[in-house]
DNA sequence: TTGTTTTATCGTAATATTGCAATATAGCAA
DNA sequence: TTGCTATATTGCAATATTACGATAAAACAA
């Protein structure tokens, strides 16, 4: 019915699915390969850089931001997301994990 | 539009959302816990462990496949699905090359 | 104050996903 | 052949996702 049966799985699996799903479009793989790039973690930037409308991009930024892999920092008009390295690593840490199953 | 704009990324970031949204829902990943857990890779034991329909489990064994995390070896009316191990390995350098960047 | 800039949100249309009942298909047994 | 078992496919309804134009909100400049 176009909705997800999470009550019936762990919180871990439910956890590692919603990271991927997170990671799940080409857009948000090029944003967080960009933020990855540029430490200086620029925004505004990443609507030039992708050929999509800029309410998209906020989209994509805030969908990433829900499973907390990046952070966004506002400085004035302006917010400057960048990876959040703490979260980074943990999930890294959690696929490493998975995939040594 | 519902439709994802694939055609202005990479080959390789694409493939890389498309591994991360075939592991994109927990039943997904249970049924990749179950089959590195199980050797033998049974098949229809998955219906009776998860909690789900059998045309759903269906559904989500050919999400898998048709990302190559899995095989399905037919063995008479049975299908017997087992992890793609060479293409596992494959997933697991490109995820952790990702979080190494 | 009024403008400008930057980002977020709203509203909407098109498409995709999820889940299941019903049915089809394929292999084997009798 | 018929019947049984196991899996795949079809069809459908409900919901989710994607994308973008229009607009709102927030901070700053003049």
């Amino acid at each position: 019915m176009g909705v997800t049966r999470t009550d019936i799985f762990s919180t871990e699996q439910n956890a590692l699915a919603d990271l991927a799903k997170a990671m799940g479009h080409p857009a948000r793989i090029a944003i967080l390969e960009y933020l990855l790039k540029s430490d200086t973690c620029i925004c505004g930037d990443l609507v030039d850089v992708l050929p999509l409308s800029q309410p998209t991009v906020s989209q994509h930024l805030k969908v990433l931001k829900s499973v907390g892999l990046i952070k966004g920092c506002v400085e004035g008009t302006r917010v400057s997301y960048c990876i959040d390295r703490e979260k980074w690593l943990a999930v890294r840490n959690q696929m490493n994990a998975f995939f040594d199953l």
